[in-house]
RNA sequence: GGCCCGUUGGUCAAGAGGUUAAGACGACGCCCUUUCACGGCGUAAUCAUGGGUUCAAUUCCCGUACGGGUCACCA
């Protein structure tokens, strides 16, 4: 593969949405970019008017953004081969197939989208391919003349070879060889005079001197004619990397009714970006080494076209959240501080509380962002709850048991001084009791916990909860525990 | 249906003509433990299938099955 000069490109489709496997297209192509030094290319495909969208391109960019692959050139920015929008491209693309025309590559066809339905419908019937049936293919060159004289309308066709065969490479796939007979004489031109997708994508990607195609799957089909393309012009091929989809399950694509099948649906689930990332990157790429948890800049190092996979990838939410909380255990106490505390606030509007110590106890807790807000709806009012919280099999409290211990915690409470209250003098202060009664530790903070949460699952024991809820709110919520267990 | 592509545990996957067929997630079990977790240790589980080629095939070749893609004046 040539690594000389890489120009890449990302070119998307604005529809509102960026699909994560649209996504994870982006990233290796913004990586290929990167590892070999080369530029990253934003290019818009906006030509589908019935699509269009309000603010769908900034989706784009939004996503991009957020996600660091940034890019070199592109409508935004600017750059030496724009415009970058397609849209904005399209007055170039008729001189290019009339050029074909001319080259014997591409010839005019006048036949109407009802002659062609009808073609079409016979073929079916007949269980053949519907293709073009290649009615204008030989037209005299007076009858052409004589007809575009009178303006009627047309399309410019491609003039696929009749027999023989056409060969492309791909990165991934090898050399794939098929029939010219299989092709279809596709239209280049629209009668609107707008270039197809297919065309505009082999001008726009010339013009703009891409050298490597990272794309979809659904395109190895089309592989081959776009390459009789590049032929007729006499232009370079780009390197191709065909990437396989990411599947829902073994026969289904995921898809927008999965309700995550999108960037943006992660995000709202509690996803860390770079995690989603990271994970992506997985499906359907390989690393060489053990590693797992890569950084943007980690995968641009450790990529290699090698490790893409040519089978379908299914999707594993589990295995997404998996690696989501590898890296928020990676993160810093303040970096997770920071991304928490959004959650936190949710449910935890209290400002009298040892935020420090709850969010070195959420941490190891967090698989996702959105996880937070039901571990923290404790702090702010003490729900009621049932005596049932003071049993315990394993520590063998009951409601007695946890009387006495709720009765002695108060007593150890009340004996540490209120500048005294951390965790570390609470945590000495409980032990020195446990001790001294010569009981076991669950006998002590199991009851302490509950009556402090009134849950069944808190973040942190008993101790981190006495730091993180303050002394005074510790001894209310203890007393209240005493008062219910009394009667 | 034609053409193209693919198929290693439940999932992502490494691997190579001769291996005990990695690793991760998940599952299960044990340990740790003041809950839930984290962490540690361990167990189960995979080469779709039939033929070749070969001393040897999961790895190479052919067929079959299954799955995906594609067959628009959509991108």
């Amino acid at each position: 593969m040539n690594t000389a000069n890489v120009r890449t490109r990302f070119a998307p489709s604005p529809t509102g949405y960026m699909h994560i496997g649209n996504l994870r297209t982006a990233l290796y192509t913004y990586i290929i970019a990167r590892k070999y030094g080369g530029k990253f290319i934003l290019r818009i495909e906006d030509t589908d008017q019935g699509r269009f969208v309000e603010g769908a391109t900034e989706v784009i960019y939004d996503t991009l953004r957020k996600c660091g692959l940034e890019w070199d050139e592109g409508p935004d920015i600017g750059g030496p081969v724009g415009p970058y929008i397609q849209s904005e491209r399209m007055g170039l693309f008729k001189e290019y197939a009339e050029q074909l025309v001319k080259s014997g590559h591409a010839y005019y066809c006048f036949c109407t989208k009802e002659r062609m339905e009808q073609v079409h419908e016979e073929q079916r019937a007949k269980g053949i391919t519907p293709t073009y049936d290649r009615h204008c293919r030989e037209l005299p060159q007076e009858e052409v003349d004589k007809l575009l004289a009178e303006g009627v309308p047309y399309v410019i066709r491609q003039k696929v070879p009749l027999d023989g065969t056409t060969t492309f490479h791909d990165e991934l796939y090898g050399d794939i060889t098929v029939p010219n007979a299989d092709l279809d004489d596709q239209i280049l031109l629209k009668a609107d005079g707008m270039p197809t997708y297919n065309f505009a994508n082999v001008v726009d990607d010339h013009l703009m001197g891409i050298t490597h195609v990272v794309r979809g799957n659904e395109y190895l089909s089309s592989a081959p004619k776009y390459n009789l393309l590049y032929e007729a012009f006499g232009w370079e091929v780009p390197t191709y990397i065909h990437v396989e989809h990411i599947m829902r399950d073994a026969t289904h694509k995921l898809s927008k009714r999965d309700g995550d099948a999108y960037f943006g649906d992660f995000v709202e689930k509690g996803f860390y970006i770079p995690a989603i990332l990271n994970y992506i990157a997985l499906l359907g790429w390989a690393p060489k080494g053990e590693q797992e948890i890569f950084t943007l800049d980690e995968l641009v190092q450790e990529f290699d076209i090698s490790g893409l996979s040519k089978s379908p990838a299914i999707f594993d939410p589990v295995k997404m959240k998996a690696i989501n909380f590898e890296w928020i255990k990676k993160l810093s106490l303040d970096e997770f501080k920071e991304l928490a505390l959004p959650y936190i606030r949710q449910t935890c509007k209290s400002e009298d509380i040892d935020l420090d110590v709850l969010v070195k106890t959420l941490q190891p807790r967090t698989e996702l962002f959105t996880d937070i807000p039901e571990k923290v709806d404790f702090i702010d009012e003490l729900r009621e709850y049932s005596t049932d919280l003071y049993f315990n099999k394993k520590m063998k409290t009951t409601p007695e048991t946890s009387l006495e211990a709720l009765k002695a915690a108060s007593e150890v409470f009340e004996g540490i001084d209120d500048n005294a209250w951390t965790e570390e003098n609470i945590h000495s202060a409980l032990f020195a009791k446990i001790e001294a009664l010569g009981v076991k530790n669950g006998w002590m903070l199991l009851p302490i916990r509950a009556a402090l949460s009134g849950k069944q699952s808190t973040p942190g024991g008993g101790v981190e909860l006495a730091a993180i809820l303050g002394k005074k709110e510790s001894l209310a919520r203890i007393a209240k525990g005493i008062e219910l267990l009394s009667n």
